[in-house]
DNA sequence: TGCATAAATGAACAAATGAACATACATTTG
DNA sequence: CAAATGTATGTTCATTTGTTCATTTATGCA
């Protein structure tokens, strides 16, 4: 995994800043971290998929999901009476992987 | 290169996940991410330095660096008057780059 | 000493967030 | 259509966060 940035990218403008954080917001979170670990694992879980795998009440969960979804991490489909999510934004398992691999954590 | 988590990896701890939740959320602010940036080129600037880089007043930049340190991410160090404040935990680097490199935000 | 400079701290407040709950909406099936 | 199921939405409340301002602490120097 290479996060190693460039010089350019050194240079961030202000706007850059506050998207970046926008997006770290929108992680930081155990919950949605787990939503972003589960959905890197298998694409396309249902509401009800994800609410019993990770035992987040369902009204909890879609909050945490459409918020996700409204910030461009998440991406979903309906099928039936389902809603299918999926990662729409990858780099963000690459974000907590980093962080994850951290010996002292 | 494989940019592919392994399965060790994919399968976090819940006190893991909040641990890393905690890092995001400490660095998710355009302040913040600026702090990091500056301190990525930069080791070593005292407060003042960073004030006027960032034009950031004294008292709320302060506030942000000692909780950046008090959560683990940065280190300080005084010398004489001036303190100086250098990354500690230098994956949030890393962490920022990735999503900056995102050609979507 | 006393003063100037550098930085941290604490109080106060507005705003954002997270959780819980009830309810509404959409879809399928009988 | 009505009932059942899956999901979203809105409200309320407690907590956390970000900011400002005033004050305090620490250091160096005349």
């Amino acid at each position: 995994m290479n996060l190693t940035p460039t010089s350019a990218e050194l240079n961030m403008s202000v706007e850059k800043m506050e998207k970046v954080a926008f997006i770290l917001k929108t992680t930081a979170h155990p919950t949605r971290i787990a939503i972003v670990q589960l959905l890197a694992q298998q694409e396309g879980l249902s509401v009800t998929d994800i609410s019993e795998k990770l035992h987040v009440e369902q009204s909890l969960l879609s909050h945490h999901l459409t918020g996700m979804k409204l910030k461009g991490i998440l991406s979903s489909t309906r099928e039936g009476k389902s809603i299918f999510y999926s990662l729409k934004m990858r780099e963000v398992v690459d974000v907590i992987q980093c962080l994850a691999s951290c010996t002292f954590l």
